[in-house]
DNA sequence: CCCGTTATGTACGCAAACGTACATAAAAGA
DNA sequence: TCTTTTATGTACGTTTGCGTACATAACGGG
């Protein structure tokens, strides 16, 4: 990761994007905070691998991650992600400091991070924390569950259009980076399947791209596309 | 579900079976059995509803439950299944007393049965139990996602050895019941194609079955038709 | 400006699984 | 016992996506 540290910055020089901070009460969040740094975190940063001690949780701002489950032959692909709305680091918050899975940078872009250790100590101060932890891992388990469902019943531009939709709910721009070689092993299928797909969205107009940069035009047509499995 | 409610036996006059509650330090459990009751629970008893407010937990003895996700047109497909390692109910846990998942009974069998209200007030006293329950709400994460990928990238015979065997770990028998067709929705695939399946599984001397009823023959043939999915 | 690298476009045969339909056999009920 | 219901066996054409291979196009460093 950049470390391009900036000094504590307060809430009110800096927009807050990410949901939980938002949603836990003004002086709890100002004692979180205060054990933040804000981050660039560059794409394909690895926030924690499988079987290594998770050393910081990350608290994306405009920053999206993939959880990964890696099969033995070293396929990854993706469980879920984790964007503005959330934590990457669950399973420390579920008490363990290691996973079977992979934490990756997706989309660049900003995240608070904090110390683990840190992160232990102020779970035992702020019920409002724990509490919103606690949702959204219902949540994330709910959307993991959601996904297996989805890679069983949907064609591939359905689960395209749905993983670029949740993508860009969750940074701030119509553009971002992404190749099709990438989106292809997150969705574990192969690249021309992708651009097969990718290439029947931009005819349609939703979406446009080149050599590594999507723009989505068209959002409701994009919704149209996807399957229901977005929507929730 | 059937209320053959058996008076609070005590732990000597029953073996326990339920992982997390024999993982819990001996004073607390005695506190936390006395909440329980004891029921046998019949095929296709609904524990929980989406959307409707979760009343009781229950902790499997050697029954086992499917989590399902419930697409729009009704399909449900399974996200992962709950034995004697865990609880069905985490929701609660995990702080809210709804799901958007349907609970169901899969294999009959008992369970111990709680209150929601009685589980809430335990969880504040229990520390150990909290504990239990993060990690195994860790454990069931991975699972789901793993279940995930394994949708993605492997074959219907392979799964369904893998399922079998879940199943198999779960109860006391290697007998129980199953219909194709209930395992095909499980899967989330047709039920012919589970007949070809399980008919070369039984071609092959792993399991044999007749009307609705399966009988594990060769756990190790079973374990290698499975993929690598199971052995996590 | 050129050339290597990286991303995209596309094609072809093949395998897995699908939707569907229908037949048979075992259990359950009258 | 006879009939209905339920579970399993199987077949056929179709679709989706796979594995692979190769061509083209854009970008980026020397």
């Amino acid at each position: 990761m950049k470390s391009t540290e900036i000094d504590f910055p307060t809430e009110t020089l800096l927009e807050q994007k990410n949901h939980l901070l938002l949603r836990i009460a003004e002086d709890e969040r100002q004692s979180v905070l205060a054990e933040l740094e804000l981050h660039d975190c560059e794409a394909r940063h690895v926030f924690y691998e499988l079987g290594a001690p998770i050393e910081y949780v990350y608290f994306p701002q405009n920053c999206v991650a993939s959880i990964l489950t890696v099969m033995q032959d070293g396929t990854a692909i993706e469980a879920t992600t984790v964007g503005k709305e959330g934590l990457v680091g669950l399973p420390v918050f579920l008490g363990d400091d290691r996973s079977f899975q992979r934490a990756v940078c997706q989309v660049p872009g900003q995240v608070w991070r904090m110390e683990v250790n840190t992160f232990k100590e102020l779970l035992g101060e702020s019920a409002a924390l724990k509490y919103e932890l606690g949702r959204y891992t219902q949540a994330l388990f709910f959307m993991v569950a959601q996904s297996s469902a989805c890679n069983r019943l949907h064609t591939i531009e359905e689960r395209c259009a749905r993983w670029l939709l949740l993508t860009h709910d969750r940074v701030d721009q119509d553009q971002f980076h992404l190749t099709q070689d990438y989106l292809a092993s997150m969705l574990g299928v192969r690249r021309a399947s992708v651009n097969e797909a990718a290439g029947s969205l931009q005819k349609a107009g939703y979406i446009r791209y080149r050599r590594g940069v999507i723009t989505v035009l068209d959002r409701p047509g994009l919704e149209a596309a996807a399957c229901e499995c977005y929507r929730v």
